[in-house]
RNA sequence: GCCGGGGUGGCGGAAUUGGCAGACGCUACGGACUUAAAAUCCGUUGGGACGAGGGUCUCGUGUGGGUUCAACUCCCAUCCCCGGCACCA
């Protein structure tokens, strides 16, 4: 055994120096014109909101930046940039709670996160790409998207419940609303019928969902998107309503139970319902739909709650038999999904059943079951189902077009449209005007943009308007078609729009006369690689695709799905704990910094865990993870001299690791193949300086200013990332002798020393010879012999 | 309830998709160095049995079955955890 001196290396020295260098020297600027091998690498922009980077978003960066530098050393032009997602209400609320202005307070953030933070963590940005989504000439682009939308019919102003959160004093998309409450600040949200503008993403349901199929994105965030659509397919029933010229239509998944309806239920907010309420009943039916009304949207649609409702008097005709069916009320039926209506069908929907049991109203079975099975929700043969008895409900629901002009095939989705209005200040102000003679006219487009007024009046004040009503000189304006008096639309657009587009500004960020250039476009995207969290898998992807399809239909875009692949990652816990504010345990990257190094904490942040499942920090992690990096140190400073064969096959090994963990993205089995490999060269005396520089090379991914540091240590010049991903060990991978195991019925006896390549006959005889395992051959007669060539060996012996 | 992901040592996690389960790392223990500690280095570390010892045998990837020469991996059943959706008709 022998000593081994300590050679520590001093990581904040060479950090600094390196952070320097590639502040000084921009090496990861691309030329968009002239780039041979274009890369889109993508990851998500941060809100400046708060007090700095948390760890979730170094996390996430530094996990898209691995992926990043790898391909630029695979020789692409990796465009890599950054920006910030500085408007919107998470940056507006952390402003009002601090009592500063956002207009001031945002950019202090802005500075603070590039310069203190995303400018030390070795991420290959390309900072001239930087967008900033509440500057004007950004903005102005947000603005020119809403235009265009609205000429393409899909922006739409209309009279809405919309849900509303009482503490952020604005309306939320169903998006914003998690379990009845604001995902902002947790308050109940509760419904509001005010006017707001909407854009029919609806109206692409279909194409949202269909292209899911072909795109390579992690699949968890494509299971997240689909049941978001929430497509499901039925049939529109139509009812007539006696004495009345008002006709019924329910959407039902099941019309194969029609002769099971006994009655129909309509929701409290269905438009019309006051033609079918009988006189004698209008005050009941009042108290019943005001006391609806006051529900939060939490306790309105929690399952446990017990269903209420009243009858309102008139009947209906089943279409097929003619029977008179009660047409009641009831809050478990919701205005906005289908069609507001629902056959009910006790027998086989439990909602119905429980519903019918309560009031008394009649349970009619129409498919085979037993009683006690009731109410029975599966398909089966139809019975009590006059001409169709004996049908199966399958084939019933197939050909439900074929039975009676009352019923046609129909689908129906989950998706709503996406309301875009926010009565806040801190957002793009949504470029329209009322004209008193000219009706809803949308700003030109040499107008914009529409500056959001600098105004020290700019807290809501929940009268359900934005405070940029309250500013006379912003309101009032004139008509840009007739010259006339006009007033300003005063809300502001949904954060949500800013982030949709912004990976479209990166390619032309300083461009004045387009929101993008169309010829870059062709180049650069759609985005190669996008990586991000899972939270946004809802929201802003699926923002993000609606806007691209539009874009695309009106001509701008080739494409119409913006990431060709998507990798949502895992969240950090810290030491097995949820982290969070309230229980004082969030993990302070900056601090890391200082103790240990920004390597340090990338490496460690890719080795944790599972990048894509997410992982669990612990200081004890990050120690080792510093010996490691000072190992790489040392074996990179060992005396220059030849190495065995069996490091070279080692390396060819660790290259293959790599490639294959990045690819992956299964970092941590990259940095574990890495370890290994620093574990046995420092076993050697002396190391190839070629083997050094190409450790190094594969260090560079996870710990950037070490490995730059070592690079030059050797003479190289420039960034690491410019010489080229390792290669040329094949030779010594495929040289040499491996372990072959034996197994005998199944199980392993022992192994065999052979060359690589060895062939069942030769193995064979080297079985024979090796005495243990011909003891075990000897006990009984060779059935059967598998070789899997260089794996491993299994005889069947009885 | 439906849909997705998962369950592997004391712990975080590997196993390139049917081919040596537990890589890599942490913790713990033992040792070296040190006046001492830290740091560093070396060794041991899934359970059980046998052996003075090199070792040998055996059980083992939530649970119960199955397919296969071979199963963490595939099939059937079942339990639990995480995430998404949910009075969605």
């Amino acid at each position: 055994m022998f000593l081994r001196r300590v050679l520590m290396y001093d990581f904040s020295k060479v950090e600094e120096k390196w952070q320097q260098y590639y502040s000084e020297n921009h090496p990861f600027e691309v030329d968009l014109e002239d780039a041979q091998k274009p890369f889109y690498n993508l990851m998500m922009f941060p809100y400046p909101s708060a007090s700095g980077l948390h760890i979730g978003n170094m996390y996430s960066f530094i996990g898209a930046d691995v992926y990043g530098r790898f391909m630029r050393l695979k020789g692409y032009d990796v465009f890599e940039p950054i920006g910030f997602d500085a408007f919107g209400i998470h940056s507006e609320n952390y402003a009002l709670r601090v009592g500063r202005h956002p207009a001031e307070l945002t950019p202090e953030s802005i500075e603070y996160f590039r310069e203190k933070q995303l400018k030390k963590i070795g991420a290959i940005y390309d900072w001239r790409s930087e967008v900033i989504t509440s500057s004007p000439e950004y903005y102005k682009w947000t603005q020119w998207i809403f235009v265009k939308l609205f000429n393409a019919g899909l922006a739409e102003k209309r009279l809405s419940r919309v849900n509303w959160c009482p503490n952020c004093k604005t309306v939320l998309a169903d998006e914003q609303v998690i379990e009845g409450k604001c995902e902002r600040c947790d308050y109940s949200v509760t419904k509001k019928e005010t006017s707001q503008w909407f854009f029919k993403i609806t109206k692409y349901a279909e194409r949202l969902l269909k292209n899911l199929e072909e795109l390579d994105w992690t699949e968890i965030t494509k299971s997240i998107q689909r049941s978001w659509i929430g497509k499901s397919s039925g049939a529109t029933i139509k009812f007539a309503v006696e004495n009345s010229s008002l006709e019924l239509d329910v959407f039902t998944t099941r019309p194969d139970t029609i002769y099971g309806v006994t009655y129909l239920v309509v929701a409290p907010e269905f438009g019309g319902l006051d033609s079918i309420v009988k006189k004698d009943r209008v005050d009941e039916f009042r108290a019943f739909t005001q006391d609806v009304e006051k529900m939060d949207i939490a306790t309105r649609t929690s399952i446990k709650r017990e269903k209420r409702g009243i009858f309102t008097g008139s009947y209906a005709r089943h279409p097929l038999t003619g029977e008179r069916l009660e047409v009641w009320v009831a809050d478990y039926v919701l205005a906005e999904y289908g069609t507001g209506a629902v056959m009910a069908v006790p027998a086989h929907d439990e909602r119905d059943y429980d519903f019918a049991r309560k009031y008394g109203l009649p349970i009619r079975k129409v498919i085979e079951c037993e009683d006690s099975e009731l109410p029975y929700t599966g398909y089966g043969k139809m019975i009590n189902s006059g001409e169709h008895t004996g049908t199966q409900s399958e084939y019933f629901i197939d050909h439900v077009d074929e039975i009676h002009s009352s019923m046609k095939k129909a689908v129906t989705y989950h998706l709503h449209d996406w309301c875009v209005s926010r009565q806040r200040y801190w957002g793009p102000p949504i470029p329209v005007i009322y004209c008193p003679k000219c009706g809803t006219v949308p700003v030109p487009e040499e107008q914009l943009p529409v500056l959001l007024p600098e105004t020290d009046d700019y807290i809501p004040d929940g009268s359900g308007k934005s405070p940029l009503a309250r500013n006379e000189e912003f309101l009032h304006t004139a008509c840009p078609e007739c010259g006339g008096n006009a007033e300003r639309e005063t809300d502001v657009n949904d954060n949500f729009l800013d982030s949709a587009w912004y990976f479209l500004r990166y390619i032309s960020p300083k461009n004045e006369n387009v929101p993008f250039d169309q010829e870059l476009a062709k180049k650069w995207l759609p985005v190669d690689m996008y990586i991000g969290g899972n939270e946004h898998a809802n929201l802003h992807l699926m923002y993000a695709r609606f806007i691209t399809m539009a874009l695309h239909d009106m001509g701008y875009l080739e494409f119409e799905e913006p990431f060709e692949s998507f990798r949502g990652h895992g969240l950090i816990v810290n030491e097995g704990q949820k982290m969070s504010k309230s229980k004082g345990n969030m993990i302070n990257p900056i601090s890391y910094f200082k103790t240990h190094g920004v390597d340090c904490l990338r490496t460690y942040l890719m080795f944790m865990g599972s990048f894509l499942e997410g992982g669990d920090f612990r200081d004890s992690g990050m120690d080792a993870v510093r010996r490691f990096l000072n190992r790489v140190w040392e074996v990179a400073n060992y005396p220059e001299g030849k190495s065995s064969d069996n490091l070279k096959a080692k390396m060819a090994w660790v290259i293959e690791r790599v490639d294959y963990a990045v690819k992956n993205i299964k970092y941590n089995t990259g940095v574990a193949a890495l370890m290994e490999f620093v574990n046995d060269a420092a076993k050697e005396e002396h190391i190839e300086k070629e083997l050094v520089l190409d450790l190094a090379r594969l260090v560079s991914l996870f710990a950037p200013f070490l490995a730059e540091e070592i690079h030059s240590l050797k003479g190289g010049r420039g960034t690491i990332l410019d010489s080229g991903f390792p290669s040329g060990y094949e030779e010594y991978a495929k040289a040499g002798s491996i372990e072959i195991p034996v197994q005998i019925n199944g199980r392993i006896r022992g192994k065999i020393e052979a060359e690589r390549g060895i062939s069942e006959e030769e193995i064979m005889k080297l079985v024979k010879e090796a005495d243990k395992l011909s003891n075990y051959l000897a006990e009984g007669k060779i059935r059967k012999v598998v070789f899997v060539k260089d794996k491993i060996l299994n005889i069947v012996v009885s």
